[in-house]
DNA sequence: CAGTCGATTCACT
DNA sequence: GTGAATCGACTGA
């Protein structure tokens, strides 16, 4: 007899706690992704914290902008932004609302729905490589900047249902510097991720970039 | 208003 | 391991 997965949705309570709290907290839960040809299932293996407007790698680090008015807001919605003029990478803001932290979704195991995510991401060699790394993540699920602002605690209406599945042991948890973060940034060692797991992104350092002649 | 660069990925050597 | 792709947000003048 299989034990029935818990599929209780996380609260905003859930989200309303300190981020360095909240990130290793999300390994090994499932993000729900509804989609019109069905539902992709994602089990997290890899977050980074990103903590306000004093973590000089946080988009928040300059004060509120347009770009990041949803970090400010309440707990437990959805982050998006564009970068490297291609990609988008997906955030869920924590508490307290005006904090602007939220947990950058940096990479998962596809659970359900591979099917629909292989179609999104042609170049993956393997299901491994479906969602390994943040813009492959987004681009597996298929986010972008239409769900910055989504609730991701209003399931089953929101296009997203954060389950609390099963969290991963405490001993599996693995931390350290977050990466491709600029200068003071990459002293903070709040990059969390499952131990072993083969759908972790390799760590890489900032690499800033060639000047243009 | 022009210059700079990014919480990255991919193709190629 | 190296460099290109590609554009919008942000910065500072």
């Amino acid at each position: 007899m299989i034990a029935t997965p818990d599929r209780t949705p996380l609260t905003r309570e859930f989200f309303n706690r300190p981020v360095l709290e909240v990130a290793p907290d999300l390994l090994g839960r499932v993000l729900v992704r509804t989609t019109p040809d069905g539902p992709i299932e994602l089990r997290l293996t890899e977050v980074e914290a990103y903590d306000g407007e004093n973590d000089p790698g946080s988009h928040a680090y300059r004060g509120r902008t347009a770009r990041n008015e949803v970090m400010y807001g309440p707990p437990g919605h959805v982050y998006v932004y564009f970068t490297y003029g291609m990609w988008h990478c997906m955030n869920l803001v924590c508490g307290p609302e005006g904090r602007a932290s939220a947990v950058l979704l940096r990479a998962g195991e596809v659970i359900v729905g591979a099917e629909l995510a292989r179609k999104r991401r042609i170049s993956a060699r393997n299901d491994k490589e479906l969602a390994k790394g943040p813009a492959r993540l987004t681009m597996a699920l298929g986010v972008d900047r239409a769900l910055d602002g989504a609730d991701a605690c209003a399931a089953p209406d929101s296009p997203f249902a954060t389950l609390t599945g099963t969290p991963v042991a405490p001993d599996q948890v693995r931390s350290g510097p977050r990466t491709g973060v600029a200068g003071d940034g990459g002293i903070h060692p709040w990059r969390y991720w499952i131990g072993n797991d083969p759908t972790v992104s390799p760590y890489r350092a900032h690499t800033p970039r060639r000047r243009r002649t």
